[in-house]
DNA sequence: TTGTAAGCGTTATCAA
DNA sequence: TTGATAACGCTTACAA
């Protein structure tokens, strides 16, 4: 027969007290004597107790949970996070900063804005973080329920409502272009996902700054329908390599590697034929072949950056909002523009 | 003012019956009146209520949650999950049957196996998912406690008491391997993580099978010391090139990965010079330059397997342990030996 | 078929 | 400094 495990009076039956003397041990409330302080402590260890979490949250109403939440795209995860890496180290230094706080991390498509307010009541969740941007619903929602929350690649005006992590998505288009440009090239081709995006808006306006800084014309840029994926920057050479482009800055490594690949389907080879960078420094792109020039951004601090600033919100803290710096990385994938091949 | 969500009570009060009747029609319990039962539904439907799972969890002593619980290493979840995708894609896969269920996930790492016993408890999680092999005193823990567990990728004699998710590793390496030896290779090196991994002897026993049948000799297998990653591909190469194989079959993409990089910068062509095979099929093998010849297997059906099951197993089934298929994905990776520049 | 009331394991309010 | 005791929101015998 398997013994139960202890309640808190059990604890307070063996230590010969109230329930409510070991709650205030337990709770740090100064009004114990050091003699019973120490029965109850001994009493706890002696019988092996931990407080029951679901008992906790129902009397005060939190729950020790932080919800990683994450855009559900046909009812599944599955497409944001599917190939790309950098949800698992975001998701890694969330789960292990929670963890060291003690709190569990929750993690969670959401759909329709009306299931996320019931969620958080439900669970009673005690703090929120959002990867990426989600419809404007969603944050109205979330003001009116009253629960601390970070946005993470966010730009939107909630931002001033929230704290927010983001990087110098600028600052990295333009270190990006820059390097392009100084290689030579003029004829530089910007590709991401949808430039309504704020993340790439932002470093659509880089890249500009660094053209115009170089004195080189913009080029149209490329975007493509998905999401960011092998399958967006695969299917996007057909447009690239229709332009007279020498390089291409895409805005994530994950369309570079699929853009790369592609190239080399069509005998278009990179750097030799046309110059590629991505930006993330997701793991991969170290060891690819060509491996990528990019821009990182330090994934796991931006992680971390972001739980540490939901835990000191959930304290009733203020945290201001942060922004990463990030850095270019050359490796194979750019290069001089061929001047016997090229054109100009 | 922000308005207090309401409670049975509130319910119960509105359809003018009492908390006992809203709570019977909540869950099903057949003995209410049709009328009550539109009553009630009304009410709720009008009050916009919502059941607190907290206060459920107390009562039925069961949370609506499950936990994957993921290897620790360094105090973080990253070092598993850090570079490989297939931790995304089982991921989705268990949330999103987990959502459909009403289940939330709760995603963790698991140091010391004490640890592992509270928090279970403390939680009330219904259900577990262990992602690959733990130390046995954690299973040692979870018969001692009661609750339904899945085993993801493990042999241990402990599968017979949990239903398990596993697929077809020995056939798996045996594809590979014939694939490999019918180009013509007969010098094919196994390189893995570590044999005491019975992911990997299973493995590595395919490997085997193949060599005899093909009457080659098996060669000294290459063991990485960490991990699947691409840094143990990498650092395998100075042992790979100094071997005299033609053929190299690794037992992981991202291992795969790693080592083709770390060829390449020797100057070793892949497949012109050695031929690499993978394991696992992740999306990246798809693009990679060479794309990876490699065993195929269906993640996101194995995380949904896996989830199934366990939801099963809550219900109170016994569902039989499952393994699944896997196939051989032919691509750049492999070719025949080089005959002009290998010996024999 | 419906209602009453006793838990579930805590915390928190008041007296003592 | 302590200890009853009433919440917290729900489920579930048991009565009616």
């Amino acid at each position: 027969m398997m013994k139960k495990r202890p309640t808190i009076t059990d604890v307070a039956r063996h230590a010969g007290v109230s329930k409510a003397s070991v709650s205030y041990v337990l709770n740090d409330v100064k009004k114990v004597s050091q003699s019973t302080k120490e029965r109850v402590l001994m009493s706890i260890e002696e019988l092996g107790y931990e407080p029951d979490f679901t008992a906790v949250s129902l009397t005060r109403q939190r729950s020790q949970l932080i919800g990683i939440i994450l855009p559900l795209v046909n009812q599944s995860i599955a497409h944001v996070m599917r190939e790309n890496t950098y949800y698992n180290e975001m998701i890694s230094a969330v789960e292990q900063r929670a963890r060291e706080s003690g709190f569990d991390v929750l993690l969670t498509g959401l759909s329709r804005p009306e299931h996320y307010r019931t969620w958080v009541h439900k669970r009673k969740l005690d703090g929120l973080l959002f990867f990426g941007l989600f419809p404007k619903e969603i944050y109205d929602e979330m003001r009116s329920i009253d629960v601390p929350a970070v946005l993470i690649d966010t730009y939107e005006e909630h931002t001033d409502r929230y704290p927010s992590v983001n990087i110098e998505d600028e600052k990295g288009a333009y270190l990006a272009t820059c390097h392009l440009a100084e290689l030579g090239h003029s004829r530089i081709l910007f590709t991401g996902t949808n430039l309504h995006n704020p993340v790439e808006h932002y470093r659509y306006t880089g890249y500009e700054r660094a053209c115009k800084e170089a004195g080189i014309q913009p080029m149209n840029p490329v975007e493509t329908p998905h999401s960011h994926s092998f399958l967006s920057g695969y299917e996007a050479a057909e447009r690239v390599s229709a332009t007279d482009a020498t390089a291409v800055f895409c805005t994530s490594d994950i369309i570079a590697q699929g853009l790369i690949r592609a190239l080399y389907e069509r005998g278009i080879r990179v750097p030799d034929d046309l110059s590629v960078a991505g930006f993330d420094d997701i793991h991969s792109s170290r060891y690819s072949i060509p491996s990528l020039t990019t821009i990182r951004q330090q994934i796991q601090l931006k992680g971390d950056a972001a739980a540490g600033k939901l835990l000191e919100a959930m304290k009733g803290g203020s945290p201001e909002p942060e922004v990463l710096d990030v850095s270019l990385i050359i490796r194979e994938s750019t290069a001089p523009p061929d001047i016997g091949s090229a054109s100009q």
